[in-house]
DNA sequence: CAGTGGTCTAGACCACGGT
DNA sequence: CCGTGGTCTAGACCACTGA
C-alpha cells in the first residue's frame, strides 16, 4: 500500500490546483532531482486519493510551466531548465544551414572583492562585504558575444578561485552542481539597452558608446536560495526578438 | 436539433485537435466576430456529436492560445487582440501608482509615396509603386513615446487620405474596421536595437546616435491577408523586458 | 509483454452572472 | 431562477517505450 499524501494547503482553492502547489513544491525542495522521473501518474492518484483527471490537470499545468517534461510510453520527468535560454531566444547565433551555436566561455578573471549593491540585494550579502567576482566572456567563432560578470556567495563558492583553470568547462552550473552541490533550478533575467562602457567595448570588440544589450540574472537553487547573480552584455547589433500576438 | 457539423480534417489527429483546428478556422473565417460569444460548450458538443470533456479541451487550448477568453457564468467570446502589447511589455509605460498609462496617438503626416522593400514584401505589393504612408507619433503626457511609419494597400485604404483629420482617434485599428471593413485579428512584430537617425531622434526628442527599439510590425486580417506594415522607433532607455526561467 | 502517458466518454455537482 | 463555464469522478481503450 503506498503512502498516502494529505495535502495541508487552502482547501477552498480547486484540488487540481492544491496537487499542483504540493507536486511543484515537492519537485523545487528536490524531492525529485532534475533529471529523475516523477512517480506514474496511477501512483500519484493513489497517493493523493484523487481521480486520475485531476491528477492529470495538475501534471499538465506542471508541464505548461515547464517544470516537468511528460513522454509516452516513459514518465514524466522533472525538467533540466535551459539556461542558455536567453542567449538562443535574443541573439542571432545560428551557422548557415540554422542550426544553433553553442558559446565557448573563457574565464578571464577570479577575485575576492567588495559586493556592489545590486550583487548584494539579490544575494542576500551586506554591501561591500568580500565576495566571489569572475569576469568571463562568451564566444563563438573567437568573436566575443557576452561580457560577464558573475558574483557569488563566498561561504557557498570560495572554493571556485582556488580549482584549477582546468575545471572550467563551457558552462559554469554543472560546475556549481559537481564541486560545490549546489543545484540551479530557476532564474529571472532583466534585459535592457545601454551604451558600452570602454571596458566592455574593449571586451566585446566594439565601439565604446555603441549599444549593449545588458542582462541581469538572479539563478536560484532549491527553495528559492540565491546562488548567483551575474551582469551580461552583448552586442546589440545581434539582438532580435520575435514576437506573435494572438 | 442543432445541425451537425462534420470534421473534415485528418482523422489521424486526436478529436480535441481536430476540433481546435476546426474551431479556430471558424473563428479566423470570421464566423464569430471578435467580442462575440461562441455558441455554449454543451450546444457544441452535440452539433459535433463528441463528450464535453473532449470539447472543454479544444477550447481551452483556444483560451490557452489567446483566441478567446472564457468567462464563468457568462460564455466564451473571441477575443479582441491587444495591439498595445509591446508598448505595455516592453517599454517602461506606469503611473507613479504602477497603471499602465494608454498613449496619444498624433498623425504627422499622409500621402501617397513610392512603397519600400519591406513593406511591400509584407503588404505584397511591387516595390517603388505607390502606397498610402503615414507618419505617426505616439505621446505619454506629451511626452513622444513612438515615431511610427505606417504602410497600408491603396486598394484597400487609398480613402485614409481624404479623410478628416477629426476621424482619428488614438488607436488606427477601429478606424480600418469603422470605415474600411478590415479586422486585425493578429501581428507579427520583430524586435531591434538601431541607433537613432537625425530624424528619428528629433522626433522622440533624443540625442541623435543614441540607442533606440526598432519595431517593425506585420498586421493580418481574416484569412491572414496582410493588412498594414509599421516600423516605429522607441527610446531604448525606456525599454525593459523580463523573463522566469523555468 | 508490462508499464507509461494520451485520448475519450458519461455523468454529477459547484460557482458565477444576469434576469 | 436558469444558463453558463468550472471542477471532479470512474472507467475504457489506445499508442508508445523498453526489456
Amino acid at each position: 500500500m503506498p503512502s498516502a499524501r494529505v495535502l495541508t494547503n487552502d482547501d477552498r482553492l480547486p484540488l487540481y490546483q492544491r496537487l499542483y502547489d504540493d507536486l511543484k513544491a515537492r519537485i523545487e525542495a528536490g524531492e525529485w532531482k532534475p533529471g529523475t522521473a516523477l512517480p506514474a501518474e496511477s501512483a500519484l492518484t493513489e497517493t493523493y486519493g484523487v481521480a486520475l483527471g485531476t491528477m492529470r490537470k495538475a501534471i499538465d499545468q506542471l508541464a505548461a510551466d515547464g517544470l516537468v517534461d511528460r513522454r509516452q510510453g516513459r514518465g514524466t520527468f522533472v525538467r533540466r531548465p535551459m539556461f542558455t535560454h536567453s542567449l538562443f531566444r535574443f541573439f542571432r547565433l545560428q551557422d548557415r544551414a540554422g542550426h544553433p551555436i553553442a558559446p565557448e566561455g573563457r574565464i578571464l578573471a577570479r577575485e575576492l572583492a567588495p559586493v556592489p549593491a545590486a550583487a548584494a540585494a539579490a544575494l542576500g550579502l551586506e554591501e561591500g562585504t568580500p565576495a566571489v567576482r569572475m569576469s568571463r566572456l562568451r564566444l563563438v567563432d573567437d568573436e566575443p558575444i557576452l561580457a560577464e560578470e558573475v558574483w557569488l556567495d563566498p561561504a557557498l563558492f570560495g572554493g571556485i578561485l582556488t580549482l584549477p583553470s582546468e575545471a572550467f568547462g563551457p558552462l559554469l552550473y554543472p560546475l556549481y552542481e559537481d564541486r560545490f552541490g549546489q543545484v540551479v533550478v530557476a532564474a529571472e533575467e532583466n534585459l535592457t539597452v545601454e551604451t558600452a562602457t570602454v571596458e566592455t567595448a574593449r571586451l566585446l570588440g566594439v565601439a565604446p558608446g555603441s549599444p549593449v544589450i545588458a542582462i541581469e540574472r538572479q539563478a536560484f537553487g532549491f527553495g528559492r536560495r540565491p546562488l548567483e547573480w551575474r551582469r551580461s552584455y552583448g552586442p546589440a547589433e545581434r539582438f532580435r526578438y520575435r514576437i506573435e500576438i494572438r
